[in-house]
DNA sequence: CTGAAAGCGCTAACAG
DNA sequence: CTGTTAGCGCTTTCAG
């Protein structure tokens, strides 16, 4: 059933049929209910398609996170889908897990489908910087980072100010009265080193000397790093790169005997649900994902309409208080 | 740049052009080099529309979950698109939330931009079943429930056996010397109705008298039934309808002093995340999100293929055991 | 092995 | 207000 057959059936030309099904004002209102009635009893449904086809554009956009099932990006990309939709795109979900060459894969096939625009989530998409076809691939397609950078001409950011982030962390806890502030490094992405480096700036802003855990950003990793703690000498504070990561720590803490905020304070990054399951609730920087995805959203649609000065936008992160300080 | 561009550049007929894109053998060697060669130099990347046109589909399918911030959809969401992506197809997600309008809104979306298939994830979807539009809207398009049914002609179902899962939890507590297990009944979807009639099977099966606090799930409503747990008279377990509100009831108990599991004990559903970040962590039922997704995308592309004797798949729920019981 | 021509379902000038 | 005519970029008969 297509909108010749409609056109068939009202005794009308295919142009009136389009007319009516896109709203426009000049149709008689006679013709206009006519049609209506035809499309109605047949629950016509038109081909975006086809429409697609006209208007080169489908009305989607694709959104890549490394994976969905790991509670920041889902927030981040339900976020991203729910202004979207707003605003009548349908969003298109990939999973790139780590490799590069997944994302481009991802990319190369979205490209096809012809996507409006293109939204990467999270600094783990940087490393698509060394691909060289990248350049090729998005020129006609508006890019927007969300917590990364990618160096497109027609590529935005939106950034997180992790920077500033573990610094409120660092803050909070010498306002608490420490000294001996060990930050927990858990993954290497350009995020994660903003975060090591905002942890660095304020330790010596505060004339104190920076200790150093490495370890995975997982609840083992975290338990491992409680233990590696323990170890060092007069240390009473871990400040970690991951909410996954703190919950560890603080597992390992407790296993081990150690009250928390009492004899050692945690702080986490994200303020996920993590951060509120566990118990003592911990203190954690929130990031902002909604903000971010919204923004990313807002960016990336005034590039698709070529609007002008469309700038990168940097989020400030705040911190949730919670008992584990 | 399209297939005319091509051509021309590269002295053929579109139609040449065409077949070398398609990898066609009917092609001679020095023709077939001549094209690639134009198209690798710029970077060409045929029109997935154009080709949707033609082909009346452009290998995509969409998701529908309540929200994917959920853990349990995002898990399975994943694995739908992980298992999609394998095959060659692109997914369209969409967070519905509560409101049937709002499926409904998503449907009649991406019906229109023709998705070779559906996939409802969750029971909250039933609900849509009251909708009378409903059975025309997806008439032409394959539609998969994973964990729901719809009654359309053309969808089929890919079942969790809740009412076995629960059945193992309790099994379990009693097996553990339990005798005055309470249910936490946090939802009211099809899938909730299934675990709760689960828990008075089994506890008429072992001849134990059924128990059941009302609730929402999520941490707060978990607190306060483990407030209203304290109150019962002698009752020793309970078992719960999500992991969040299990973890809710954790937390409640734990910071009335009650210790668990020696004290209490608690089971969780779903297996997620949220079980093994608690401390203790929780046994609950493993509800298997991944086999679902990979049931459902398998039994979808059966529906679509039109190959026959697709059936409703279920899958058996596992007992994940932790230290909460 | 190669090309001409028709058409997928729709929108958009351009005439009436 | 309505219809005719071209495409949108591609695949697919059907002839050579």
């Amino acid at each position: 059933m297509n909108i010749y057959d409609i056109a068939r059936e009202a005794g009308v030309s295919i142009t009136t049929v389009s007319r009516v099904l896109n709203g426009k004002d000049n149709v008689s209102p006679a013709t206009r209910q006519k049609v209506e009635a035809v499309l109605a009893l047949h629950s016509y449904v038109p081909s975006a398609i086809a429409r697609g086809l006209v208007a080169k554009s489908m009305k989607t956009v694709a959104v890549l996170t490394v994976d969905v099932r790991v509670p920041h990006y889902a927030r981040t990309a339900y976020a991203i889908e729910h202004e979207c939709s707003r605003r009548g795109y349908n969003v298109l979900m990939c999973n790139t897990g780590e490799a590069k060459e997944a994302g481009m894969h991802y990319l190369e096939a979205v490209i096809e489908k012809q996507v409006d625009g293109v939204i990467l989530v999270g600094s783990a998409h940087s490393a698509l910087n060394t691909e060289s076809r990248l350049k090729k691939l998005l020129v006609r397609t508006p890019t927007v980072v969300a917590n990364g950078r990618l160096k497109l001409p027609n590529s935005y950011s939106v950034l997180v100010d992790d920077h500033l982030g573990v610094g409120l962390a660092v803050d909070h806890l010498v306002q608490k009265g420490h000294q001996d502030i060990v930050y927990v490094r858990d993954m290497d992405t350009e995020s994660a080193r903003r975060k090591y480096d905002g942890y660095l700036a304020a330790m010596s802003r505060h004339g104190l000397t920076p200790r150093m855990l490495d370890t995975q950003p997982t609840l083992a990793g975290g338990i491992e790093a409680a233990q590696a703690f323990l170890k060092l000498k007069k240390a009473t504070a871990l400040v970690c790169g991951e909410d996954l990561t703190a919950v560890g720590v603080l597992k390992g803490l407790l296993r081990a005997g150690v009250r928390v905020p009492e004899d050692a304070a945690v702080t986490g990054y994200n303020n996920s649900e993590y951060a509120h399951i566990c118990e003592p609730e911990l203190t954690s920087v929130d990031n902002k994902p909604e903000m971010v995805g919204l923004m990313s959203v807002q960016l990336l649609e005034s590039l698709i309409g070529g609007r002008a000065d469309p700038a990168s936008v940097v989020v400030q992160p705040q911190l949730a208080l919670g008992q584990s300080t």
